[in-house]
DNA sequence: CTCCTGCCTTGATGCAGATCAAATAGGAAC
DNA sequence: GTTCCTATTTGATCTGCATCAAGGCAGGAG
């Protein structure tokens, strides 16, 4: 894989300026609350593929993802995978309350993470309620998250679960790099294999069905990863969703 | 199904011999707090079957289980269902800060919740850092129960999925009703149906794998729904979970 | 008592996706 | 360029669960 960008330390310090002050846990902290959470914070890269921390390890952090993607995924002992969570910047890591990882959490592209010690963490959230109440929140949408998931899992097809999370994918990218109008763009933050390991299929029917939509005009690829989208609504109605589900924001 | 059972309303009244007190979202509250919350609270009742709310509902209210069984469910447009929770006494329903219901919510058993109107309960959140720091808990161990059941949908076999959903009535039933050792026993609160529901199965497959169960000595039946687990250890094993995953607590 | 009705079981058959196997494509190292 | 090496595609076959179709059983109404 490729080599890992230099960060910009420097600039990474300082929370006013960061990248997902305005959606992370922090979100809601006024400057005297920033400079508590800034003293107990530290940041930790990871190269794509490598692994954060095993399930079952102890944990004596929390942290947000400030840049990259990470998965969490569950193993039985057989090896049979299953990811149960994507996370991407300004998502949170971590149990304030538990000190083992419940997950093995792996970046799948490079990855930088701002993380708490969670003892000054945990601390800091039981006088700062600016913190929990934001906490709460994101816990809840991660719930929501789950649950669409399971219904995803439990009764959609092969095709419809390819095309829920290629629309996942372009949606969160829209969001991130607004456009007015036209084909949306991207390129596959996960491998074949990690689709199949997300989606609850062999990564073989993941690499038969991509190259079924794209037979049938409703996404185009260059290479492997590149993925055009040309008309979303066609793809939430392969999707097997409601097609009022909202535009992609 | 049977006649509710009258339910003793004066008893209901006073939160501090509530039958939930120490599980559901008051559980740290003082006795400061409780006054707020009894002034904003009124009990509903549900007979086995009746839907409590429709996804896309306006919601007013949020609420806790006092007894019974209730789930909550999401349908697709031609009519797939999938269950995503099962909520136990104790348990919270209703998300602070949204209006209308995400899911279908149906009691499957006579049913007592305890509710409050949204807008006062999310005023006091706001100044009750005991209520919102239990909420945060039981949203985590949702969230965790969810990645749980995601493992399942994805990954396990139908044999697997039901001696998972046998095994966790069976955790519960004990958790209730402690005793030293022996068989586990109890009485199924789903249908075949709402089992297939809840394990991404159909109502057949969940019948043959439940008498195949009872043919391998895994389980007894005595009628459709009265359940014997000789060897929970055994029915873990069948599960594929981790056989040190814990003896029911 | 008999007849419903809802829930459950069992059997026969079909198919979506898994499994097994092999070929191809695209990088990186040299 | 050649040689690996990994990710991916594609093909052939198998199988677990869905689907379609009959009954069976218990409880309530008459």
């Amino acid at each position: 894989m490729a080599l890992q960008e230099p960060i910009n330390f420097s600039t990474l310090q300082d929370c006013g300026s960061c990248t997902i002050r305005h959606r992370a846990v922090c979100s809601r902290c006024d400057s005297d609350e920033l400079v508590r959470l800034e003293q107990m914070k530290y940041y930790r890269t990871f190269q794509a593929g490598q692994t954060v921390i095993w399930s079952g390890d102890r944990m004596d952090f929390v942290a947000s993802v400030v840049s990259g993607i990470a998965t969490l995924t569950q193993t039985m002992e057989d090896g049979r995978r299953q990811m149960v969570g994507l996370l991407l910047p300004s998502d949170f890591v971590g149990r304030p309350g538990r000190s083992t990882a419940a997950y093995d959490v792996t970046a799948t592209t490079d990855l930088v993470m701002c993380c708490f010690r969670k003892k000054p963490f945990e601390d800091l959230i039981l006088s700062t309620p600016h913190i929990s109440q934001r906490l709460l929140e994101m816990t809840l949408d991660e719930l929501d998250a789950a649950r669409e998931w399971m219904l995803l899992l439990g009764r959609k097809t092969a095709r419809e679960k390819i095309a829920s999370l290629l629309a996942i994918i372009a949606r969160r990218d829209v969001s991130l790099n607004p456009r007015s109008a036209g084909p949306i763009v991207f390129d596959l933050p996960l491998t074949r294999e990690e689709m199949a390991d997300y989606l609850g299929l062999t990564l073989e029917t993941v690499s038969r069905q991509v190259s079924a939509l794209r037979r049938d005009g409703v996404i185009s690829l260059e290479g492997k990863r590149h993925v055009t989208v040309h008309d979303f609504d066609r793809l939430l109605e392969v999707a097997g969703d409601d097609s009022d589900g909202g535009y992609p924001v």
